[in-house]
DNA sequence: AATGAATGAGTGTTCATTCAT
DNA sequence: GATGAATGAACACTCATTCAT
């Protein structure tokens, strides 16, 4: 009630009420331990340094989380409910070609998880599922089912309506999807890097390539 | 039966003298700890568990590595540059289409990387080289540049000769590349948690069902 | 009776609250320190032993003093910070003779120094300072240099006042102090061995003497 | 019997034979660690610096010294032994005034004991007497007590013959004897650090002057 | 609720000692 | 005898976790 634990700021900055800042709590650890985790790995990322990114103490972290552990199980549960309610958005009913939904798709996925923290959580999962193989199931339904589902559907559609020819579909969809994921690990990688510059690309130029390649080699007008 | 205070080799083989183990320490090291390192990660990866996979003592890994973090490094040298020399034997003449090159490429690509224990070395290096930055010079020197190099080369063959459209030769080097490589880290990451195993594919189906469709994909057949 | 987590103090003396002992850890791990670096020398000391002595676990010393090192640095400079106040203390206006001021300044090193927890400080600076040569420099600044100039000060009184020959003034500066610090130099050595106990000697009756002899050996009656 | 240890030096050189240097191995083994204990301190020194310093392999110290602690011991006992064969050197029936005699104990001292190796023992007594209590008992008989009565038996003869007043000869004897191991501890601790070279003084003369000082202390002229 | 001082199990690294060659 | 590879106990230091304030 008396000692204030942050230098207040001066008048006119708008300082969130307390009550704002507990309520937002959890996200700002959630977030920080995102960052660092992906940054640095689940091991080498101290509590110490989450706490102090979210500007807290570290106290604190573990009145929200009852465990490092259990904050990792956290940030990923948040982060994979986020990437499927994005995914999920995109399935809206679509009535033009299944080109274009393929391109649609592709610049919705990247501007809302290519291009935001959560791409990290690739990195992240494919990180630590071996060290907390429970992660793995949890992925699996969350993500990596309805994934394949929403892509399998996609393409399906567009061997239905005599647009694409007909293949492997899902090792197919694997063929769409691993560049875009690959693109969020570079990213959290040696895109990162200063000292690899030369190899950082235009992520939007690639995704555009990658789909019209694969829009040709799923082509039915030359399947024959 | 009885406990054996050193790994004794499987019956038949011959104990190995002390000077002939000692020219094969550092490699059974490199391969213990390119083991662990990709299954754990380094920094959750113990020296003592080191030193158990290799059948040593803590103490004997320091007679050959001076830390943790140099013998981090030396295993990615090691393998970085056994991952050079096998990209290099591919790019030997060949007289055939530039379709079957490209799936003779991928195949022996495979077999000599996917399927060795070489495959981590790439969740090595996205897990790590944020932590040690100066590994992402050396592997941009020694992986990247050498693998795109190859993969234009390719590409610019069969755009010579006829076969393939013109694309951008080095988006399109990475979307044949990036799942390839997707499958190296999918192995060592979901792939080997029990629980999601109804996701594991056949990656030579995989790859051979990739290569088709960018083979398609790149056609100059209708590129029109 | 029953085991004390953590070491109580005496009945009667009530349990200092956190702060208070926050505030008096890093004296009590720095007399602590001090103790065992003088009886057993720097690396022959245990972090574990110098927490324990001080009532605190490993992690605390980590708290105060990032490192070994740095602790015995500090030690050494907090101790040779007293010596200094202490003996700066000495050099007070003095009106009667040479002889009895150099009595005087013996009697009161003895008390503050020679017969206190930092007379031990002499013992460790020999020790360790081969080690840690920049202790070499700090020494000489914060001890000897100041030391010498008292003795040669008191010296050069009595020359001037007719009491005391001329002679090499620094050589006989020596001849006064180092005596004084074997006694210092025994106490924590040879004299705390029950072996030789034989050997242990009243060391105010040597100061005694020690002067004495040394007055007799200046004195100007005789000089011709 | 066929490979060498060590290369073979150019036919000319005076390679000492095998047998020879297999005599000489123990004491250049002593040698090797005295410096280095003196220098480092017991604990701080290893024993593949004291190999390698005696030019042999670390084994080799486990064929001559059953442990680094009867090394050390080892070490002590055989300067001690030098130490004393030295002083009983000096005991000498000697003709002339008691004061010329002093002088000439001081100055052989100086040039057997303080100018040579074994002044390190010095240091290393005071170092290490309270880790290995044993060596109290040993260093109080075969260097205190003999040192003791010579110099004892000196200043009585100088007193026999009217030439001292009277003093606490056990006392004067270590205000004679204490500045002259000091020389010896300041030479093996601040003295052999650069950064304090204003401080190094001509040993010569300071024996000259703590003598001189000492005389005149004594000189029964003004005794009374 | 928030803090941060304190803890102690855990890990990287060292080094005295052993022993097969 | 001599070597040096191998060992493993020991120790400096870290950091997740607890809890008095």
């Amino acid at each position: 009630m008396s000692s204030q634990p942050h230098p207040t700021p001066a008048a006119g900055e708008a300082e969130p009420s307390r009550r704002r800042r507990k309520e937002a709590r959890p996200q700002e650890l959630l977030d920080a331990a995102l960052d660092l985790f992906v940054e640095k790995g689940f091991a080498a990322t101290k509590i110490d340094d989450v706490a102090a990114r979210a500007g807290v103490s570290k106290g604190t972290v573990y009145l929200y989380f009852p465990s490092k552990e259990e904050l990792l199980k956290a940030v990923i549960r948040h982060n994979l409910s986020l990437t499927i309610a994005r995914v999920d958005d995109l399935v809206a009913q679509f009535e033009g070609s299944t080109a274009d939904l393929m391109r649609l798709v592709a610049k919705a996925w990247w501007e809302r998880v290519g291009e935001t923290q959560a791409s990290g959580i690739f990195k992240l999962i494919i990180t630590e599922v071996r060290n907390f193989p429970d992660l793995a199931k949890f992925y699996a339904e969350e993500v990596i089912e309805p994934g394949e589902r929403l892509l399998v559907r996609l393409l399906q559609r567009g061997v239905d309506r005599g647009e694409f020819r007909a293949t492997h579909l899902i090792d197919t969809a694997h063929s769409l999807i691993f560049p875009m994921l690959m693109l969020c690990l570079h990213k959290h990688s040696i895109g990162s890097c200063p000292s690899a510059e030369a190899i950082a690309h235009d992520p939007n130029a690639f995704i555009a390539n990658h789909i019209d390649l694969m829009l040709h080699g799923l082509s039915a007008r030359d399947a024959g």
